[in-house]
DNA sequence: TAGATTGTTAATCGATTAACAATC
DNA sequence: TAGATTGTTAATCGATTAACAATC
């Protein structure tokens, strides 16, 4: 037995594990029942060693000898990181970046469910055709509350990006996708932020390709 | 003087720049001239040190006891990153999501030019309105040679998304932002792949909360 | 059993933080 | 000049790679 609750899990470790969850559903899909530190790491462009401590910190066990069950280790990454819960997420700005997003079926949210869409542009609001529930911008802290509203996507015009990360924050929203083209820095050491956009993936691509790294 | 061609530039201080260079957009649209290494480190959410490291890579000084010129740290960052170069790029799949990315305006996609899009479906190829080319899908490796594409956005269903990542690269790009549900790995050392999915943001940041990282 | 592959410790490597002299 | 802030070296910290005993 080994004690494994108060080790902490480098953030390294946590988006490499987050990519071997994904890799996993899809393994599951095309019905492989198992995989070895070598092959999973042959795919995700990873050394073997590093597959294996990554997993090690599971606090799990693979089979010696013959890898780990597929479906087991997906379980195992799940449960750690809170992945089977149910959350509620939402999107602010309902451009068509934001449409989009809120069009995604829920096959692809796997255990998302989006329950609320804003846009500060009331007429648009009346106009839409959607399944999800919409309310203007003013309204975001209430919603988000009342919802119990844990993560964001924020696809509004740069220029307010802010605002409404702080309004979400404040309705208690704890993870957020920011799409625009901006960087948004958390105020509270227990909100996270993904600072995400076409153009800030093609810089960081630039930048590759260019030092050849 | 110093020498500074053959120095390489760790990943995360290429990232950390990167982000730095979108901040100094901004900066510089405020009307900020000067920043010192603490005042970006604050909003950035870094150390000073960390700042001042990562900036002593491109090589370039600031001014000792006057912080960094805005515009010229920005244009630094641009020179060695190749940011400063105009690129081509196209989006492949027009679903919903790969419609938004096609229309963004030019402002937002700085010096990226959307040169072509792909559907497999050319029924919708010929009913969209849009000012970018639009081609099916096979004629991928041929145009993307023909118009120089560099970059390009994955925005197929998840099955495709491998077969179109290589005909891409075959064609001749050298970074992919894949958009799918699904882990692409590069198959060559010089083609750079992200892989961004709102699901896969929302397993990160679900892990950050669980863990509370 | 023999081969394969894990889990874990140790060694290396790299990145971040600290400190301080240089200097505008 | 004095205060501020950089650039850079050194010290610490953390993550990756290597190696190998344990074991299915």
């Amino acid at each position: 037995m080994r004690i494994i609750f108060q080790i902490k899990i480098p953030k390294p470790t946590i988006a490499r594990l987050c990519l071997l969850y994904q890799f996993l559903e899809q393994a599951e899909r095309n019905g492989v029942k198992r995989l070895s530190s070598s092959q999973i790491g042959e795919q995700l462009g990873f050394h073997p060693h590093n597959i294996r401590k990554d997993i090690g910190y599971l606090g799990e066990i693979g089979n010696t000898g013959a890898g780990y069950n597929v479906i087991e280790l997906k379980n195992h990454i799940s449960q750690r990181f809170g992945l089977d819960r149910k959350r509620n997420a939402c999107v602010v700005g309902l451009g068509r970046l934001g449409r989009a997003i809120l069009n995604l079926d829920q096959f692809v949210l796997k255990s998302y469910k989006l329950v609320a869409g804003f846009d500060s542009n009331i007429n648009k609001l009346e106009t839409m055709k959607t399944k999800i529930d919409l309310f203007p911008s003013s309204e975001i802290i209430e919603i988000v509350r009342r919802r119990h509203i844990e993560l964001a996507v924020i696809t509004v015009p740069a220029r307010a990006a802010c605002k409404v990360a702080d309004q979400l924050v404040e309705g208690g929203v704890k993870g957020i996708v920011n799409f625009c083209n901006i960087v948004i820095k958390p105020k509270k050491a227990d909100v996270f932020i993904r600072n995400i956009s076409v153009t800030g993936e093609f810089h960081y691509l630039s930048a590759l390709i260019t030092l050849n790294r």
